[in-house]
DNA sequence: AATAAGGTGAGAATCGTTCTCATGACATCG
DNA sequence: CGATGTCATGAGAACGATTCTCACCTTATT
């Protein structure tokens, strides 16, 4: 139960609260290498697995499968819309299709609904970038 | 671009033919090993991605990160309503949430969207089975 | 049958993630 | 202080789904 704060915990934190977008624990592994902070890779994985857990960051999963993490301003539940080449992110409500999925689900019956919503898509800033 | 017709991707579309329910990659080559009709696993593997490209079968990701694939009665554009005990799918529809994920995008400023939506829970088959 | 274009499969290679285990940090108790 | 129990760390091994390699079959087509 404990959660001790360890050096290595306090930077994995402080690492996710600079970032404003979803990124994977190898690229927070070297970003924390990058400055200095040597964290090993496994208690990277773990300190983001320990806040996922307590809600603090949100993960999600990329189309090639990697997890990513991110900090979100916000605890309660949201979803996001996120650009797949920089991974600027937009926290997303959704009362729309919270009512839709409830609906959906109890009309055929099921019980203890979760969903999975993510929007995925390229952000002004890429699109300019790429090509005009 | 081809595509032939070989014993292989026949006994690959087959197996999903009968299958109701979203099976992995490894498990289709398993039922297929299970009926003397031997197949190596790449060619699973390679019979799966050509059907998912020509939009002949859905794929989507398990909670573990493996990817699950179904012959769905549907061609055209849809989602899943998934029992996450028994595997058992329904197809939905969307129009609620397609325009929503438009919209919402399009007001931040993203394009080429692209939007993940999956239901999950247990049917009524399982609830009654587990509990009452 | 000859041939070109694909397809196949056993095993190696990838790669993100998890596990192992010896070592280190910390708090508590006496 | 020194002993002790608990949790954390990290280098590297292990895992597991998927992809790749490459020598060898199949299938269309002529
Ligand atoms: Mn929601
Ligand atoms: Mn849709
Ligand atoms: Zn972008
Ligand atoms: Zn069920």
């Amino acid at each position: 139960m404990a959660a001790r704060m360890t050096r290595q915990r306090t930077a994995v934190v402080e690492a996710l609260d600079e970032l404003a977008d979803f990124r994977s624990a190898q690229q927070l592994h070297e970003t924390l290498r990058a400055r200095g902070e040597s964290v090993g890779l496994a208690t990277v994985y773990r300190a983001l697995q320990a806040l996922a857990e307590a809600s603090e960051v949100d993960v999600l999963r990329a189309e090639d499968g990697e997890s990513l993490y991110r900090r979100c301003a916000r605890r309660e539940h949201h979803h996001h819309l996120v650009c797949r080449h920089c991974g600027r992110t937009v926290e997303i409500d959704g009362p729309t299709v919270e009512a839709w999925a409830s609906k959906v689900a109890a009309a055929q019956g099921f019980d203890d609904i979760e969903h999975t919503i993510e929007l995925w898509g390229t952000c002004a800033d890429c699109r300019a970038a790429s090509a005009g």
